[in-house]
RNA sequence: GCUAGGGUACCCAAGCGGUCAAAGGGGCAGGACUUAAGAUCCUGUGGCUUAGUGCCUUCCGGGGUUCGAAUCCUCGCCCUAGCACCA
């Protein structure tokens, strides 16, 4: 077997691929375009493993497949290099963001070539280059003007640890998404949002459309978004109108309380003077109870002094302030129907607050002094008034027609999504492009200023570094030339990745964001591949900026990407998450030296299907090691003769299976087609050079460099990456040589079966094998191949072949498809 | 609790109405090669039987639909992930 230096040939088509722009992608109309992305990384010291290794082949090989296939394929790379870690690590490095990041990608760009990847390096970005954020802000700007970015004082997440406020969709059970041990402070503070509310609605029944995305992504974003339909009623309090959101009117008649949240910032409006200290008690109370107590936490509540009126039974109700209502929702209150709602009706058991029945189930009769919990499900009214059995079903629209009637209440539609909140107070992000005048407010950085560029004058240290600044912090105001200040926050990065993939179009586009013609070409991304962790961030805001682009003019789709794959995380041989943390990282670098690249890729693709979780083994590679090796053996003793007609089919077949498994995202299949069709091979040996070829293409997206490599070995002067994917001769396939190898599959286990009984019997191992094959099945049965399988010296005659060696007369039993055998 | 997805032979894993005792890999066993080991190659790998085309029991457990189920329905049990007091 011949030693076969990996990583040289790895360097040697690597290094060509480049210098050739092999992958370079052009606009043009006239081809069919396909546009392969993975979720770009966030770079950091630590470099890639074989987990993101696994991520990229998946893109790659489809990347490779629909470039084989005529298409104009798109297959871009950048970083995602702005950010808190990178922050945090350059400062416990002592050393400048922006080195530790240039220096981080650079290690990262070499990591990624090394993998063999066929991006467009002429396209890449980098989202910390100002160039790039320039259009950040620039959007920003925009949104601005359009009522969509804003400023507003609120309660926020606050990470003690990171410094900053932190997003809804970063709060994990209450704790950061980055510090899972660190609890998430609630603060009132001024902060900028963008207004993705305003698309709460598309974002929600778009979903439908992504036909191509995994269910359970859909399902946490419809839930994440929480659209549902429902009434406002106007309750009033101390003569102050209260809009009270409720999915549930048909119980109107049995609200016997309200509960107002704990967190309103209008809570003291309600409590009455004689109450105050009582609420002041609670309030105190429920912030001192850590997160953890807070899960277990039971309803509780404090009466506020105030009464509300129903403004349909005109009945005098209490209000209470409670700890389990959210504030944000809604309008931060509710109506309770304790008959009808578990929530409330803990809450009136606890405090003595009658229950009113106002549904009554059709099997049996609830009593409300009897009932151990809510009834929520279905029946007739009752102490409804005109409403009395009415199905409650239908009472929710009855009743709702009634409010709206009356004007004091009108159907509403609520979501759980809010406002983004984009203001970090931290030195690595995209600066704000706002500056704060005292006569004109917040004044928008005139387009032309842009970009704004982070200052390098600055000190790390405690709170925000851009403050520190002097020349950042200090200008004058656009519109009065008065002095004022710089908006010193800067933004999420999730906003910097929110639009990346239009900037792929044109990426170096210093006019405009990008050429709408061109990013109309090539997007939407057809193929989007990534974790699932970011469901609920990433793949909101960029459906939302993509949303928001388009109402701007500047998209004529909607949705930004047809197909979401979502690959399953690589573990360590330890069984544990592939990490740094955990100490199991396997390197892209030691499995090139050791195995190959490309005999990485295949087994990675090789385990299971790309959606589940896998393992890495040093055991289970060798598998594909072993089959690479083979292959490269056969070709480079390669000597072209020609296909027989039953290999012939048989590699025709294979080009459809693979074709279609890749199409499918079952590479594992392809990987065993490929290795049963390479068996065939080399059982029959001989291979006309069309066919050999063939091979090398079905292969080539899976392990590029080898095929490249024995592409070249054939005598082949242009690159087997740029040569058309095989078409199947669908005349050439033949069933009927299946079934023959079935046959001959079975004989050698009969073989097998029969030499182990005379084994046993006769305590001797048979070493000669006569088959007596019928005329018909002759040509099943080749000597040679069954010599080599069985490991004895076969011998094939025709049943009727009067000169056979048959002494004890098996040649009777001979059957179609069915020879006789007999061992000595 | 809710939502999505799973439970397949020693292990990983494909299959998702008949062609299924169930692809492929790993492991293990036997054989070939070798002085031997390793590497490599071949074969076998639910049970029973027999000089081979046979029978029995399997695809988490129970029940069902069907001429026929690993595959469909139903009820349980268990696992994985996400969300979790959203009125």
């Amino acid at each position: 077997m011949t030693a076969v230096n990996f990583k040289k040939i790895e360097e040697k088509w690597q290094k060509k691929w480049e210098d050739k722009k092999v992958f370079q992608a052009k606009a043009n109309p006239k081809k069919k375009k396909f546009y392969v992305l993975e979720m770009f990384p966030y770079p950091s010291a630590y470099g890639l493993h074989m987990g993101h290794a696994f991520n990229y082949t998946i893109g790659d090989i489809f990347a490779r497949y629909k470039r084989m296939k005529g298409f104009n394929v798109m297959y871009p790379m950048g970083y995602d290099a702005l950010g808190l870690p990178a922050e945090n690590a350059a400062i416990k490095a002592k050393i400048h963001p922006e080195d530790y990041t240039k220096k981080s990608i650079k290690n990262f760009i070499k990591q990624h070539k090394s993998i063999g990847l066929s991006y467009d390096w002429e396209r890449m970005i980098v989202t910390s280059d100002p160039e790039y954020y320039k259009w950040d802000q620039w959007i920003f700007l925009q949104m601005f003007k359009k009522g969509l970015a804003y400023q507003k004082k609120s309660s926020v997440n606050w990470c003690p640890k990171c410094q900053t406020v932190l997003a809804n969709e970063q709060v994990y059970n209450g704790k950061c998404w980055r510090h899972e041990n660190t609890n998430v402070e609630i603060k009132p503070l001024k902060q900028w949002f963008f207004k993705i509310t305003k698309y709460a609605n598309e974002l929600y029944n778009d979903i439908e459309k992504l036909k191509k995305w995994p269910e359970d992504i859909k399902a946490m974003q419809r839930h994440w978004i929480g659209k549902s339909h429902g009434v406002e009623i106007d309750f009033k309090i101390k003569e102050k109108t209260w809009p009270i959101f409720t999915t549930r009117p048909d119980t109107i008649y049995g609200v016997t309380f309200m509960v107002i949240s704990a967190q309103h910032p209008d809570l003291m409006d309600i409590v009455t003077e004689k109450h105050k200290k009582n609420v002041e008690k609670f309030l105190k109370k429920i912030h001192s109870v850590s997160e953890k107590q807070k899960e277990e936490l039971e309803k509780e509540g404090v009466f506020t002094g105030s009464y509300a009126e129903n403004p349909v039974t005109g009945d005098r109700i209490p209000v209470y302030a409670g700890n389990f209502v959210v504030a944000d929702y809604g309008c931060g209150m509710v109506m309770a129907v304790p008959a009808h709602d578990q929530r409330d009706f803990e809450f009136a058991k606890k405090y003595n607050i009658p229950i009113k029945v106002v549904i009554q189930p059709e099997m049996y009769e609830l009593n409300a002094e009897r009932m151990s919990r809510a009834y929520t499900g279905d029946g007739n009214l009752v102490n409804s008034k005109e409403f009395n059995a009415t199905w409650n079903r239908d009472a929710i629209d009855e009743i709702a027609e009634y409010l709206e009637k009356r004007k004091i209440g009108r159907r509403v539609i609520q979501f759980k999504l809010r406002d983004w909140l984009i203001s970090r107070q931290r030195y690595w992000g995209t600066p704000i492009p706002i500056i704060h005048c005292e006569k004109c407010g917040a004044v928008p950085v005139p387009e032309k200023e842009l970009p704004i560029k982070l200052p390098k004058d600055i000190k790390f240290g405690k709170g925000n570094p851009l403050e520190t600044s002097k020349s950042f912090a200090n200008v004058k105001c656009p519109k009065c030339k008065g002095p004022a200040k710089r908006e010193t926050d800067t933004m999420d990065t999730f906003v910097n990745s929110s639009w990346y993939f239009l900037r792929y179009t044109d990426p170096k586009n210093s006019k405009k964001i990008f050429d709408s013609k061109k990013a109309n070409y090539w997007c939407p991304v057809d193929l989007y591949i990534g974790g699932r962790e970011h469901a609920c961030m990433h793949l909101i805001y960029f459906r939302f900026y993509t949303k928001f682009l388009r109402d701007q003019g500047l998209l004529k789709f909607s949705e930004p990407a047809i197909k979401l794959f979502n690959q399953g995380m690589l573990h360590g041989p330890d069984k544990r998450k592939m990490s740094k943390s955990w100490g199991n990282v396997i390197l892209p670098e030691t499995v090139s030296k050791k195995y190959g690249m490309d005999t990485a890729r295949l087994f990675l693709i090789s385990l299971a299907s790309l959606d589940k979780d896998i393992e890495w083994s040093d055991k289970g590679i060798q598998g594909s090691k072993k089959l690479i090796n083979r292959i490269i053996d056969f070709y480079s003793e390669f000597n072209p003769s020609k296909t027989s007609p039953r290999l012939e089919s048989k590699i025709n077949k294979t080009i459809l299976e693979v074709s279609e498994s890749i199409e499918n995202f079952k590479y594992n299949i392809s990987a065993i087609k490929i290795r049963e069709l390479f068996e065939a091979i080399e059982d029959e040996k001989n291979l006309s050079k069309k066919h050999a070829e063939i091979f090398l293409k079905l292969l080539h997206p899976f392990c590029p460099h080898i095929t490249e490599e024995l592409w070249e070995k054939l005598g082949n002067k242009k690159f087997i990456t740029i040569q058309n994917w095989p078409e199947a001769d669908t005349k050439k396939i033949n069933e009927k040589f299946e079934q023959q190898d079935k046959i001959f599959e079975n004989t050698i286990s009969d073989i097998a079966e029969i030499s182990k009984i005379i084994k046993d019997k006769k305590k001797k191992e048979p070493k000669k094998v006569f088959i007596y094959a019928i005329p018909k099945d002759l040509e099943i049965f080749n000597e040679e191949k069954l010599s080599k399988k069985t490991g004895k010296k076969v011998k094939v005659f025709a049943v009727n072949d009067k000169k056979k060696y048959d002494p004890e007369n098996k040649a009777k039993k001979a059957k179609p498809g069915r020879p006789a055998i007999y061992l000595e």
